[in-house]
DNA sequence: AAATTGATAGTTTTGTTAAAAAAGTCAGGT
DNA sequence: ACCTGACTTTTTTAACAAAACTATCAATTT
């Protein structure tokens, strides 16, 4: 019975894995069930036996995305000498998940409003999982007594969190609103989150 | 001659005075030429005397309200006794424009991506000002002794203004995202704000 | 029984067209 | 120079059919 199950898992992996070059090379919308099929060779109604629509299939990639992301992340704090390193590593994982998986996230950006819920409780989810690892860093430089004791740490890695997400590519000529970054002006944004770094931890120091 | 202008100017204002009310009311889209003109009891064909279209005449209401946005900044700048102050005073100032022309904005959360460049013109033209009074502020504090000195204020301006735009209600819940933030939300979006201006501020000191 | 498929049903997207509404123009009047 | 009614052009809306795709299922293979 687990020998069938691992079968199974094995086919649901390929299938993953055929999903996510779609979605990355095309995005949601210009990918579909058929083409996944057809990399596979398989019919498109045993995709259906695996993964109950589409969307599903989407989200089931982008868990496993999230979660190989928050595991990088996981593994590495605790092990942090000061807040600065904390808080740099975050921010080149998270660059460095944006970079390699940019057109992933097309659906994103065709849909920019009325996404579905699951998509944002995976958001959420990531959110959730930065907050507590970033506050956790920020108690531990408390208690190590290289940061002065503060109120409520969450409160501060929320607008952390935002601050770093409102770095736009500047230039007031250039400054179009767009949710979702182009991929030519993310190094740019990158190193201005980088200063903004700097300043928000010698603020807390 | 002067005569003739000043009438012309006080008939430009009244259009503008009229056409606000409609923008603010209504928004753009579901505001008529026919409308404003209605309201001024003149034929449709005078506004375009006035004004070459509807989004120029838009645009020239936005631009009155730039200007007394920034008016309300200009007065005070200078008058400081230290950056923090200067910062509240950008962000509370700019919370109450925002709040009380929440309805002229429509057009923004409308059409959200592709708007017309002159809007962009304005609004870097906000953002350039707001630049310009921060970064003094900076100087003038590094000046006085107070902070220490900035290799390149404008930069940290920009970080600022980016990580303010950049703070949305929080609780990952509701952490959908939206350019435009519910009117709901800006309260708490702005006691957000004064948090963040405390951690920046005692970063740079 | 679990895995798989071809055929098919149902839904969303795309393209077409016509009518309605609104933007924008202009010759002519004060 | 200021103003308007009537007119033209452009944009929005609605309706609808064709195409593309998602999703289902009875039947077949392993």
């Amino acid at each position: 019975m687990s020998a069938v199950n691992d079968q199974q898992d094995i086919k649901r992996e390929k299938i993953l894995e055929a999903s996510y070059q779609r979605f990355l090379h095309y995005g949601y919308s210009k990918t579909t069930m058929n083409e996944i099929a057809g990399d596979l060779s398989m019919s498109k109604a045993l995709l259906y036996y695996y993964f109950p629509d589409k969307s599903e299939l989407y989200m089931a990639v982008m868990r496993k995305l999230a979660s190989d992301y928050l595991k990088q992340l996981e593994d590495k704090f605790g092990h942090f000498t000061d807040l600065r390193e904390a808080f740099l590593f975050q921010v080149n994982t998270h660059h460095e998940f944006i970079v390699n998986n940019y057109n992933f996230f097309d659906f994103f950006r065709l849909n920019e409003q009325n996404l579905p819920d699951t998509i944002w409780e995976i958001v959420g989810h990531i959110r959730e999982a930065e907050i507590k690892l970033l506050a956790g860093a920020i108690q531990s430089e408390v208690e190590k007594g290289n940061l002065k004791p503060v109120a409520n740490p969450i409160e501060i890695v929320e607008v952390f969190l935002d601050a770093l997400h409102g770095i736009k590519v500047g230039g007031s000529l250039s400054y179009k609103k767009l949710n979702f970054p182009h991929k030519e002006h993310l190094n740019e944004i990158h190193n201005k989150r980088l200063l903004l770094i700097d300043i928000f931890v010698k603020g807390l120091k």
